[in-house]
DNA sequence: TCTGGGGTCCTAGGACCC
DNA sequence: TCTGGGGTCCTAGGACCC
């Protein structure tokens, strides 16, 4: 893997780019970066001579969906979450290869540590995105175009950056384009270029909302941008109401998550086939139970709440969960809790998939020099 | 053709306490 | 004996995101 070169690390940090410093609060300016089709750009760096060809990252199993598509199987109707089975059907000449996490997760952690060393405020967003705060720099968009240079030059990875002055609209700005965009624009500039797009673009909006909408007889988001509060807050709530109609309006005051605190953590396996009944479920709880005890333990990490998960043949899910009276962390504890829940629930159908969560995590031990702060 | 895995957040109802 | 409101905790389901 190339380094980044000793020339490009900290050139946005000592250059004119950098923050202005002064009393008045600048305007905000965030960037969101994502990365061109990550899984699928970090394959074709290994296999290079599969570039140009419809490659897919797919696992293999019966019930498989589609992790990344590059932008040529993508001609073929193929996405991410398209079932692998069906992705065979609508272009069986791409060729497939099997997701490697724990390769993507290292990659992640090269780019983040370019973005790190570019910028101060940063929050990263799952394995291929982040947002900048870009406020106060005399030239954001110029900070935006070095970090994209650096991004490609320090990994090989090509990536989209959208600016504006929320996230919202740096995230829309950043999708407008790709791959390879780079796309500015305004809260108004957003409204009026979308202003015919389907609620669907706006990220919180999602596949029921827009059915939901749609048979309002709202389509677009200049529309529901128009409609009543009243109206909507009537349909979805008081308080979804309000932030549906904000949304469309591209109204968005969220600042960067610069750092956040795990909640859960669980893992769960659909089956090839359905299983049926406790006895062989059980074995797969076990499973389950000790590679999450496991991870749970080696991040010194304990919950006070232990959950599962069924999904049914009929894709129907339903969750148990009994809080304990301490967080606890240990195999012993979690295996016995899971499996009364399991137990309890017996499920009455077919299962495909089961979970196990340990939930109610215990905020982490603040390290010393925090401790100091929190005293003064 | 069916629909992964690992998360977060919201809502709603019930228990319980003041 | 009946009727309250508010706050917190807990559980279950569901929408959504990457």
């Amino acid at each position: 893997m190339e380094r980044v070169p000793a020339d490009l690390v900290g050139k946005v940090r000592s250059h004119s780019y950098r923050r202005d410093v002064s009393d008045a609060k600048p305007p905000r300016v965030y960037a969101h970066l994502d990365l061109d089709a990550f899984y699928v750009s970090v394959e074709l760096q290994r296999r290079p001579e599969l570039r140009g060809l419809p490659v897919v990252v797919a696992g293999s199993g019966p019930r498989a969906v589609v992790t990344t598509a590059s932008y040529e199987a993508r001609r073929f109707g193929v996405f991410s979450a398209t079932p692998a089975s069906r992705a065979r059907r609508l272009c069986p000449q791409a060729v497939f290869v099997a997701p490697d996490f724990d390769h993507y997760r290292e990659r992640s952690r090269q780019v983040m540590d370019v973005l790190r060393a570019q910028v101060d405020l940063l929050e990263v967003v799952g394995l291929d995105e982040a947002y900048l705060d870009l406020s106060g720099y005399a030239r954001p968009r110029a900070a935006a175009r070095q970090v994209k240079a650096a991004v490609q030059q320090a990994t090989g990875l090509c990536c989209s950056i959208g600016l504006g002055p929320s996230k919202l609209v740096a995230k829309v700005a950043s999708d407008a384009e790709k791959p390879d965009g780079f796309v500015e624009l305004t809260r108004a500039g957003a409204r009026e270029r979308f202003a015919g797009a389907s609620p669907g673009l706006i990220p919180g909006i999602g596949p029921k909302s827009v059915e939901r909408l749609k048979r309002e007889g709202i389509e677009t988001l200049g529309a529901l941008g128009e409609t009543a509060e009243m109206r909507l807050r009537e349909l979805f709530g008081p308080r979804m109401g309000a932030h549906l109609r904000s949304l469309a309006r591209f109204e968005d005051e969220r600042e960067l998550e610069l750092s956040r605190v795990r909640k859960s953590e669980s893992r769960e396996t659909t089956f090839d086939r359905d299983l049926r009944g406790l006895a062989e479920l059980m074995p797969v709880l076990e499973r389950l139970s000790e590679q999450l005890c496991v991870d749970l333990e080696r991040h010194e990490r304990r919950g006070r709440t232990v959950g599962i998960k069924l999904r049914l043949d009929d894709f129907s899910t339903h969750t148990r969960a009994r809080s304990l009276l301490v967080a606890v962390n240990d195999l012993d504890t979690v295996r016995r809790v899971a499996s009364e829940l399991l137990s309890e629930l017996d499920p009455p159908r077919p299962v495909r998939l089961l979970g196990v969560r340990v939930a109610g995590l215990d905020v982490p031990a603040p390290a010393p020099s925090d401790q100091l702060e929190l005293t003064l």
